[in-house]
DNA sequence: CCTTGACTATATAGTAACTATATACACTAG
DNA sequence: CTAGTGTATATAGTTACTATATAGTCAAGG
């Protein structure tokens, strides 16, 4: 692997060999992280063609986020044992890495799925549907609670969704119970949810009870939630449904895809049952 | 989704919901990328809870390489279409992506399984081995080639590993001819190879002849290899065996793990046969 | 022999996206 | 009313380049 020890390659070819900027070989030599192998009288830069390996090497553990110092750190230091470490330390990275693009993905496509399906939406809309058991993450009970709570409320679920890598990229959502409901407080939830569209095993989840649910769309403020509640109350009325234990809220489209508070969209799901006295 | 409208978050607040420096926040005022919702009369700002949403996406898009100047310009222009299809963007640089953190999770795990074997060797022991058939990806023919034309070949080599995605982590190494090792041209080469532990399909490879090999090291600089050789040579008619068809050369400790050429380690693997008239 | 063009070099300044530091004002608790 | 924590702005520093300006080197062509 040795063949050619005559030729040597100056900084443009071997800038070009290993796709970088001629710029950067300066620096790396500069710095005395990379040098070529010998200069010659008129400081013309040689490099051999193995230095490609060592080039080869540094550019993968600056990828996995080492930085040029503690690059430079190892390769001031070098022997086939700190080598291995260095990779199994490596190792342990990348997988940490890899994971996070997965999670990264997986949210992607959740949100590529919410966009799809709300374009084909009319939120003028409103409709029956009996809901496929979807698994849900919850937060700790938030009922009646202060406005600092709520803040520190949702600091703690967000904290938990990173902590567990449990954000599927879903919206984070409200469950209101009945009971709170009919006294008009819409906005009392009695949790926050996210829903686990790849449920992990081992984490206390809330089965989202299947059912039938009507759906409808407020367009706008929150503030002005009742007036759409009011148009699915008497939706319910007119289909002669009584309402069932839980009510989820979601934003559709908020502050990410959205610039006014007035185009934003909540999609309310109410549990509804049949009335026994039909 | 929107119970507390009351209560906005300090800067400090903020930024800890979102795991940044304070100053990152201001930085992002600043530039216009992400404003809190409103200033009081002495400056302090104040982010609403949604404005989280806001910046994770952001986040997110910065992790997937956009520049903040890019995800500015999406800003500035949001709508859920515009959104969708950046979603579509980023799940091909995501896939890209996941991909190349792949391919070099598993050059980790092939420079841990080389350093791994090689700390387990003894360099001074010539050993007689059956190796397992292995898929080899080879160079164009490089016999009897000039010094620049090397250089030229040993590019393509490397430029077609990086486009095919072949490099796997294992060493370029050189397969010799058994007509040019018994002229003692050890080092003209006739192709160049890499180790593809994991092969691809619809790529042209070259199986590797499964067979005997005698296998020894030789330690030091390259142009003293044939020293090594003749040892090996000695020990092939020790044992009886005719040379093969080819002769496999690789670097196992190089410019990557040593200082000075004196302690490079080049394997040498000879393709033996039984003598007939043993 | 001279010029042209493509290379080489150094030195310096600019860039992105923070990060740290210095200084001053604000608010809350004891 | 002061100490301690918070907020603000302004400015400088950081990393790993990247671009620009200026000048020397070298080989080929006229």
């Amino acid at each position: 692997m040795d063949k050619k020890n005559g030729k040597y390659l100056s900084t443009g070819e071997f800038a070009k060999l290993c796709k970088v900027n001629k710029q950067t070989l300066f620096y790396y030599d500069q710095i005395g992280l990379l040098s070529p192998l010998w200069k010659n009288e008129k400081g013309y830069r040689y490099y051999s063609i193995h230095q490609i390996e060592l080039f080869f090497v540094i550019d993968l553990l600056k990828d996995l986020g080492m930085s040029l110092n503690d690059i430079q750190q190892y390769m001031n230091n070098k022997s086939p044992e700190s080598f291995l470490s260095l990779m199994y330390q490596q190792k342990q990275e990348i997988v940490k890495k890899r994971q996070e693009i997965e999670m990264k993905e997986k949210m992607i496509d959740a949100k590529i799925a919410l966009m799809e399906e709300a374009s084909h939406l009319d939120f003028q809309q409103i409709t029956l549907k009996q809901l496929p058991e979807a698994t849900l993450y919850l937060s700790r009970n938030i009922e009646n609670i202060s406005d600092e709570e709520f803040v520190e409320v949702i600091s703690d679920f967000i904290n938990e969704l990173n902590i567990s890598q449990l954000d599927s990229g879903y919206p984070i959502g409200g469950i209101t119970k009945r009971e709170h409901v009919m006294k008009g407080e819409f906005s009392n939830y009695s949790y926050l949810y996210i829903e686990q569209p790849h449920p992990k095993v081992g984490y206390p989840y809330f089965q989202a009870v299947k059912g039938d649910f009507l759906i409808g769309y407020h367009i706008g403020d929150e503030k002005t939630i009742h007036k759409t509640y009011k148009r699915l109350f008497s939706e319910m009325e007119r289909l002669n449904l009584a309402l069932g234990d839980y009510v989820f809220e979601e934003y559709i489209y908020d502050t990410v895809v959205m610039n006014h508070k007035e185009h934003y969209v909540t999609k309310i799901m109410i549990q509804v049952e049949q009335n026994s006295g039909g």
